[in-house]
Parts: C-alpha cells; sequence; structure tokens
DNA sequence: AATGCGGGGTC
DNA sequence: GACCCAGCATT
C-alpha cells in the first residue's frame, strides 16, 4: 500500500516545509488569527513587516482589544481591505466580552466573529490548536484542482463544494497544524501558478493534471468579465420570391465556412440594387468567449433580375431550404420572413 | 451567484 | 496590462 496523500505531504514537509515564518515561532491561536487575516487575497512577503509591527504593538488579544480602531488602521495602512482590519479590531473585544479573551477552538465559534470566514476558521482550528479542520485558500484549491482533475473555475459554487469536499476527505490522522502548513506550502513553493515543479512534487505518481500535461490550465481561471464588444452590419435582403442572399464566410475564424448573411464593410452601399431604402432590423448579440459580438441587420428588398457582384461567393436561398447558417443567423431570416 | 474591497507581485 | 494573491461580507 503506497502511503497515503497526507503521509506524502507530511513526509515532503519535514525536509522541505517553511518552518520559520514569524507567526509560526511562537505558533499561538492569536498570532495565527492575525497572519490568517493579514494574509487574505494578500502575498506572504507582503505581510512578514506588517505582522511584526502589528505584533510588537498589539502582543495580546486584549492590548489589541482596549485599542483605538485608528491606531489599529494605521498599522493597517498599506495592506489594503481595511475591513479585515476593522473587524479584527471588533472580533477582538466581542472575544474578551464573551470569550475571556481566548480564541475558540471550534468552526462554529470561530465563524461567528467577524472576519472569519469557513477558511481561515479552519486555519485557526488546525495550525492554532493543532485539531483536525479543513482549509482551503488559493494555494490548496490549486494542488487540489490539479490532483483531482477538477475542472472548471473555482469561484462557481459547485467547483468549490467538490474541492471542500476533498479537503475534508485528505485530511491525516494528526500532525493537523503541520498537515495545513504543508498543504499551503507545497501550493506556495511546488505546485505554483506558473511552471510548477512537478518533478519535486510529492504527490506527482498520481496527480490527474501532472499526467495528462495539464497543469498548465488547472483551475480553471475566472471567466472574463466584460469581454470586447465587436460590432458588425449585415444584409438582410430578400428578392421578390421571398429568397434570401447568403455569402459563404471565409474558411477560419467564426462560422468559418458556414453561409451567413452578407457583412457590410461599407453601411452605405449594398451588394447589389434595391428596390426601396435599407431598414434597421432587430440586433443580433452573439456571445462568444473573447467578445460579444453585435450584428446590427439592415433589412430590404432586391430588385429582380441582376447580377450578382460576387457570385461564387454569393447566392439566393429560400429560407426553408437554407444550407449550413449559423443557428443565430437563421433565426434572424425566419424573424424577418414571418415578423 | 455576483460584486466590492486594495495594494502589490509577476509574467 | 492582465491576472492573481493564506477570502470575506454583502446583495
Amino acid at each position: 500500500m503506497p502511503p497515503s496523500y497526507a503521509d506524502r505531504l507530511l513526509t515532503w514537509f519535514d525536509d522541505h516545509g517553511r518552518k520559520h515564518l514569524p507567526w509560526q515561532q511562537p505558533r499561538t491561536p492569536y498570532r495565527v488569527w492575525v497572519s490568517e487575516i493579514m494574509l487574505q487575497q494578500t502575498q506572504v512577503t507582503v505581510v512578514v513587516d506588517y505582522f511584526t509591527r502589528f505584533m510588537t504593538r498589539f502582543p495580546s488579544v486584549e492590548s489589541l482589544a482596549s485599542a483605538q480602531v485608528d491606531d489599529v488602521l494605521s498599522l493597517w495602512a498599506g495592506l489594503g481591505y481595511y475591513a479585515r482590519g476593522r473587524n479584527l479590531h471588533k472580533a477582538a473585544q466581542v472575544l474578551c466580552e464573551q470569550h475571556a479573551g481566548k480564541l475558540p477552538a471550534d468552526l462554529a465559534g470561530l465563524e461567528a466573529l467577524p472576519g472569519i470566514g469557513r477558511s481561515t476558521a479552519g486555519a485557526i482550528v488546525s495550525m492554532g490548536f493543532d485539531q483536525p479542520a479543513p482549509i482551503l485558500d488559493g494555494n490548496v484549491k490549486r494542488v487540489l484542482a490539479r490532483h483531482a482533475g477538477i475542472d472548471g473555475w473555482p469561484g462557481r459554487s459547485a467547483v468549490a463544494r467538490q474541492l471542500w469536499a476533498l479537503a475534508e476527505d485528505r485530511l491525516p490522522s494528526g500532525r493537523f497544524a503541520d498537515y495545513s502548513q504543508a498543504s499551503m506550502d507545497l501550493g506556495a513553493t511546488v505546485c505554483t501558478r506558473h511552471a510548477p515543479a512537478c518533478h519535486a512534487c510529492p504527490l506527482n505518481a498520481d496527480c490527474v493534471a501532472h499526467r495528462s500535461h495539464r497543469t498548465h490550465e488547472l483551475p480553471a481561471p475566472k471567466p472574463k468579465a466584460n469581454r470586447k464588444r465587436r460590432r458588425s452590419q449585415l444584409w438582410l435582403i430578400r428578392n421578390e420570391q421571398g429568397h434570401y442572399l447568403l455569402e459563404r464566410r471565409p474558411p477560419v475564424g467564426i462560422w468559418g465556412g458556414l453561409w451567413s448573411l452578407p457583412e457590410a464593410d461599407d453601411a452605405t452601399t449594398p451588394p447589389l440594387a434595391l428596390v426601396e431604402p435599407p431598414r434597421p432590423g432587430p440586433v443580433l448579440v452573439h456571445e462568444l468567449t473573447h467578445f460579444t459580438w453585435e450584428l446590427c441587420p439592415m433589412s430590404a428588398l432586391a430588385r429582380g433580375a441582376q447580377a450578382i457582384a460576387d457570385g461564387d461567393n454569393m447566392s439566393w436561398y429560400a429560407p426553408d431550404n437554407l444550407p449550413g447558417v449559423p443557428a443565430p443567423i437563421r433565426r434572424l431570416i425566419e424573424e424577418d420572413r414571418a415578423p
């Protein structure tokens, strides 16, 4: 029986883990808590000096609770996410009023405090009290997503559920503090976002992403928020037989090789003579991965019996007998035929 | 489920 | 300049 995931990670940690970070000496619940709050969405190298200054000024829960919030925030200046500092101060006061100045050793008690969510609570339970609890920070998400081959952006709740379940399942039977630290250390130093050192990873033997050469695409990145917009004008031209003018698209690119409505590079010059001035039709919005494509049709009736400018790539088609036409374009034609 | 919060590191 | 970082609270 090969060593378990957790055992391999812990053995690796003994040789290669980080053991001299400021909050690890000494490693108390209070120091773990403060460090975890500072480390939310903030890199280790940035936090180190802030943490050291903070501990000098506020060495205990009581000293923090009795401070003015402005004094706390002045030490936070430059770290960003200042609600973290305010919540830290507020939570210290709650601890002094309701918990005798001690941090709870259980997840529910910790998560009831402002600024402490599921992952930070798990970090305090495991690293502050050496008790079993999973964490799921950016490092652990990356390690788990790669090792188990989890697709999808971890920000999606379905993906997050899978990752939390994995984190829970893989907890060791002891050394809980070292295990949490090891999980983050592996992500920070070996299973890095760019160019992971898989040759040095204790989990490479059964890592799905490594074996399938997909480390570079896992975990999946956050989807693009605001895509570029592109606008094209289309000619929606019908002749007196009720046929529509279609144009074959270039073989590569979007809808490559399919038939579509002629794209107008010159909005004022139709590809053939019209009976009446064209009128704008309903704008078609087509979402693609990298941009939003707005297709603005100009609808018109063509004069009969005239040569088509580009006869090889342009032709009339009956709407009930269309060739390979993308569905959105097909709908556009249908709507124009029977409004 | 999506968004705001922030300064800094990295490619 | 885009993307991400030991996430959480709010909507």
